[in-house]
Order: structure tokens, then sequence, then C-alpha cells
DNA sequence: CATGAATGAGTATTCATTCAT
DNA sequence: GATGAATGAATACTCATTCAT
């Protein structure tokens, strides 16, 4: 009688904190860190803004746990992607393509991870940073596997390809292209085995 | 020489409004432009706040004109560069040296082109948009001087060099690298004409 | 035994009330009532900040409670210094010797009495000045009973000591003095018999 | 013709600031410093809130300059007090009394040296330790003149006076007590000359 | 004997901007 | 070519307190 349904347990769970995050995470990726007010956020998920701080001790620490989703949504992402596939550039070609299906289509948390620099997160900036390098670790890794003459091309190519795909969302128009074929393109201009 | 001052007299010309000019370059290179204040600025240039505000109508205004003469600079650079240069992949390649060494030494003004989105300056974003687009430009009369197969190949250079050199920012630690290896490191992982 | 925990289970009784007086004793002796926060108290003794209401309607009543226990703790140590004197100068030193070490040595406590001002506890500020004046009666007592010319007299010297003796602890240094050392060196000053 | 009259020039001049200086003083002096918000010192002078912060970068600043103002305050009536006066135990009894004029009759400011504690400045509480010392030195001056018999009967004539004196606040009632009849019995209840 | 989740009002402070002088 | 003095609105954050569970 009391309980209306046995599921009752669980649905007063966290889902308001998730709700602030996604909401965090919606708006630290279309207008930035600094041009979201706390009272925008809390707006967005209907609470008054001294109630954000019950889930979240500061605005950086928000940051941080938008961030490091993010980068958890990302890397994810790229391991589904290569799970399965053998040859190195095929390899690095379907993970691309994940990377920027996570920028583009999946969501707010990965173009945060993007769009947000770590030194807006003041303290917090060294987590971020760390964060940010760790994704970077699994790239290098897939990169270490192909045939490139030295260290020096290794780091150039995975250089050149994280900067030309996170730098995609600032020219990228649904319908107009797809992660798919962008990636395409992207592969296809690389001189493979036989590069300088 | 009564005065201890060594308050510079020579330039009569308005030198408090570009002094200003390069504070607000540096800082919004620096720190983002919603994170620098216009006492910051002020500060800078030994100012009072309000006082800004004969020399620019507003912060954004003040964007505005920083990210135009970056653009102007950039522009410039990349023109000096390719100047008496003939073959076209040869012009490319300096292109992008140059595009790069504004970037990374070449002072506050270029780093505000890449480091600020055109959304942050609010009414002005689409005075941001379009200078931004006018370089573009310059870039696609240099790549569509290759001999690549179709308009497609064409965009996907573009988009994908801009963005590898862009993000450079990101990671660039002088002494390290200097912009002509970076370049001619990427360059090098380029298939030239034999593109798919 | 089993269980590795230390925690107390002896003092059956309402042992987290009391942790929390405790607390708020120190707290408010510390840093003074406003600059006191209900969660410092609460985090102080693990509890969440809206627990403290289970013990007290509000952080007025924890002070009054504090405050309460303070004066208490006065009066005792001063009647069990005075207990088994006779002579009236003499009863007046132990009594003074007494009060100090409780404000000095004697715990947070008593040191509340003297630091938080009655009308810092809005509503409650009455109660706390009945305490303050049922103490100050005792001491009123003892004055009552030395040889002094007249109530005037007896008053000024009740407001002298009390002031001087709570003053104390803006410059105490533990070492350097002793409460009782203190306090014969105040009597020492004071003409006994023949004052004016 | 501009100038409606030769004295425009001056009237301009900080009395809002001196405005904000004094309701600062009254409220600080009344309420405690954390008691007092930003707001109602805002509201006290009709200022916003915000308008505070032209005059002093923060409300700890505002105390320092609202302490400072007190301690120069009683320091003048003190040594204006002293001043043509030569016997000793006179110069003190008559410090005593202009030191309690200005605490009871002489305006918020001296009140908030007394009642406003140094950690409540925050970050600033050395300057008002600093500022309290240099007072009590002077008040040290006057008792090293007197005949008594060593350092340490000094040392706690000096602290006994100015505990008892800055205590007075505390029970103070205008009408029935006077500073100067306060101080009167305070000296009278000393053994001068002759103390143990 | 409490907790988890919040509220609503308030905190000090900072913002870009204005405008008479 | 500014300054001095503010404005008004917003900022991130903290407060004591509530109450269903």
């Amino acid at each position: 009688m009391a309980r209306t349904t046995v599921k009752e347990r669980a649905p007063r769970q966290d889902n308001r904190r998730s709700a602030l995050l996604d909401a965090a995470a919606t708006h630290f990726a279309d207008r930035g860190f600094h041009a979201t007010s706390t009272r925008e956020l809390a707006a967005a998920v209907g609470m008054l803004p001294g109630s954000i701080y019950y889930h979240f001790p500061s605005k950086n620490d928000l940051l941080v746990a938008v961030y490091d989703e993010g980068v958890r949504r990302i890397e994810a992402a790229v391991e589904r992607a290569v799970d399965g596939v053998d040859d190195p550039w095929q390899r690095l070609e379907v993970a691309c393509t994940a990377h920027l299906e996570a920028l583009l289509d999946g969501g707010a948390y990965a173009r945060v991870v993007v769009r947000v620099q770590p030194e807006d997160a003041g303290d917090a900036a060294d987590d971020l940073i760390a964060l940010r390098d760790r994704y970077e670790a699994l790239f290098s890794g897939l990169i270490a596997a192909l045939d490139l003459p030295d260290v020096s091309a290794r780091r150039a190519l995975r250089l050149l390809l994280l900067g030309a795909l996170n730098w995609v969302q600032h020219w990228y128009r649904p319908g107009r292209d797809t992660p798919r074929t962008i990636v395409r393109r992207f592969m296809g201009l690389l001189a493979r085995g036989e590069t300088a």
C-alpha cells in the first residue's frame, strides 16, 4: 500500500544528477564553458542554482565530470569499432570514423572534449589534460601498429589525423558529409606504406 | 629631460588604441574571450576600464578588430611566402609553413583567429565568420592549382590541412619542433599526384 | 570483536548529540558564531547538515545549549574553588583563578561564553543574557562579602575584575603566564581594605 | 559660466567613500563584521552593492580602513587628553577617561576596534593586530612613567586596565554612569605607590 | 537516528557599460 | 583622450533549514 510499485526503490536514484550532467554537456559543448552560467544549467533541469552544489562541489568539477564522461565515451566507441578488425590501416580508419561519429553525432559529451580547453577548468586543468592524454595514448597504439618508417612519422600522423578530425566540427554540416565519407577522404589523401 | 617618466612621446598618433588592441590580442589568445575581462585589458595598458569605450564601442567590437588584424596578418604572411614560388605543391607547402609560423611565433593576433570561436562575439559572430571564410578562400586558391582528381578531394585536402595546422597549437612545444619541420612531416604523409 | 570499527558502544545514550555540542563549542569559541556554518559542524562530527536538526531545532538553539553548558561549567569550577575557603579576599582570588582557568584551559564551552555576544543569538539573545547575569550574580555574592565602603565600589570592583579577566584571552600565551600568576598580579594591584 | 561656483571643484570629492566608511563603522560596531552584509552597507548609503567595490577592493579591506580610523581616533583622543598633564597617575587617569569616552560616546569607529576580532578580517587579520599593538604601545608608555616596582607589575596594570575598560561596553548604560565616573572608580580601587 | 535531495534566500564579488566632467 | 564614480545585472557559491523516506 505504501509503495505504489515494487520498482519504487530505484527511481529516486541519481537521475537529477545525471540530468544535470547532460545539461552541462550540452551547454558546454554548444556555448563554451565560460559562456554557460550555473543559472542556465539549473534552469535547464528545473533546479534552483544553489541546488547544483548538492551534486557537484563547483562548476569546475562539473566540467571535469562531463569531460571525463566524454573521454570515456569516445574511448568506448573507438574500442568497439576496432574490435575484430585486423588490418592495421583498417583499424586506424574505423577508429577515426568512430572518433568522428562520437564528435559529430555522438552527443554533447564527446564534443566538450574537443571544444573546451583544459585551462578553462582552472584548478582542475591538469585533470582534463590527463584525460586527454589517456585518449591520445589509445590512438598512439593504433598508429604504432602501422608500417611507418620512424617515430617521427608516427607522431606526425597521429597529430595530423587528430587535428584534422577535431577540426571537423568547425565546418561540418550534417547531410552533405558523413563521418564515414570524411574519414574515407582523409585516409585517401595519405600515402600509405611508401611515406617519405 | 626634466621629467623622469620615460613615456614615449614620439608616435603621436593613437598609440593608446593600438596598445589596447595588442593587450586584447594577447589576452584573448592566451585565456580566451570570455575569460578576459575589460578590466584586465584596461589594467594591462594603464587605463581605467571606462576609457576603453573611448576607443571601441564594446568588447565585441574590440574582438572583431583583433580578429580582423589577425586574419590580415596571416594572409599577408602567406602571400609573402608564396610570392615567387611556382610549383603548386611547393606553393602549398610554403603557405602552410607561413600559416603555422604566424600561429606559433607570429604574435597573439593570429592565435586569436584560431582560438576564439566566432559565436563568442555575439552580434558580431557573422563578421568573424566572414573574415575566416575570406582567409580560407585564399587557401582554396592554392589547392585548386594542384592536380587533384575532383572537387571533393580538394575540399578534403583543405580541411585536413587547416585542421591539422590549427590544432598544432594544442601540442606545440617550441624547441622540439619548428613550423617548418612540422609542415615537412605533414606534407610527407600525403600522397601527392596519385591520390585516390 | 568481529567488527574492526572502534566505534564506542558503551555510552548508550545520545552521544551523537553531545559530540555535536562539543563541535559547536569548539567552533563557536575559535571562530565565532556567525563564522561557523552548520555544515562545518556537521562535517566535524560526521553527520550530514540536515541531521543536526534532529538534535536541535536551530543553530540558535545550539548556541544557547553550548552557552548554557559553558556558564554551568564556569559556575561549577568557581563553586568548587571557593568551597572550604573562608577569608573573603581569598575566596575572591581563588574564584578569579578558577574563572580564568575555565576560560583558558577549560575547554571551549567556557570560551564561548566570553567570545560570543548575546545579540548574535537573534531571538534567543535574552536567554544568553539571563545566563550571563546568573553567573555574574555569583560573583557579586563573593564581592558583597568584602569590606568595601559602598555599593558603587562593589559594582566597580566586579566589573573591573570580570572585564580584566575576560579580556585575558586576547593576549594570553600559555607558558609565559598561568591563570594563577595572572590573578595574583591583578589582585596585587588592588588596594584592599582602604579603598577610596 | 560653466561652473556654478568656484567651490564646485571640491564637492565631488570622496564623500561617498566616507559615507560608506561611516556606515561600515556603525554596522560593524553594532552588529559585528560577519553579521553585516555588503547589501546592508550599500543600502545604508544609497548605493548598489557592487558600487562598494569601486571604493574598496573587498569587505575585508573596508574593515581594515574602519579599524585603522578607529585606532587613529582613540590615539588622537588619548594624546589630546594627556597633553599638558604632568603627574603620571593623573596622565593615566585622563588617558583612560579619553579611551572610554572614545569607546562609549565617540562614535562607531572606536567601538569597532574593541568589538571586532582581528581574525574576522581573514587575510587582513595581521593588519588589525598591528594597529591594535600600536595603540597598546601608547598605553605602555603612560604606564612606564609610573613608580611601579617592576616590569611585571607594569604589564599587569596595562592589561588589567585595558581589559576592564574595553569590557565596559558590555554593561554600560548611558545616564547611570559616565566615562569619567567609571574611570574614577576603577582608579580608586588601585593601590597606587605601595603595590605588592 | 538519521539521510538524500533539495529549497529559497542570501553571500561577496565581478561584469560590461555609461556619462558628466 | 581620457577619468571618476558609479550602475544594473549577473557571477559562482553558501546559508540555515525542510521533509519524505
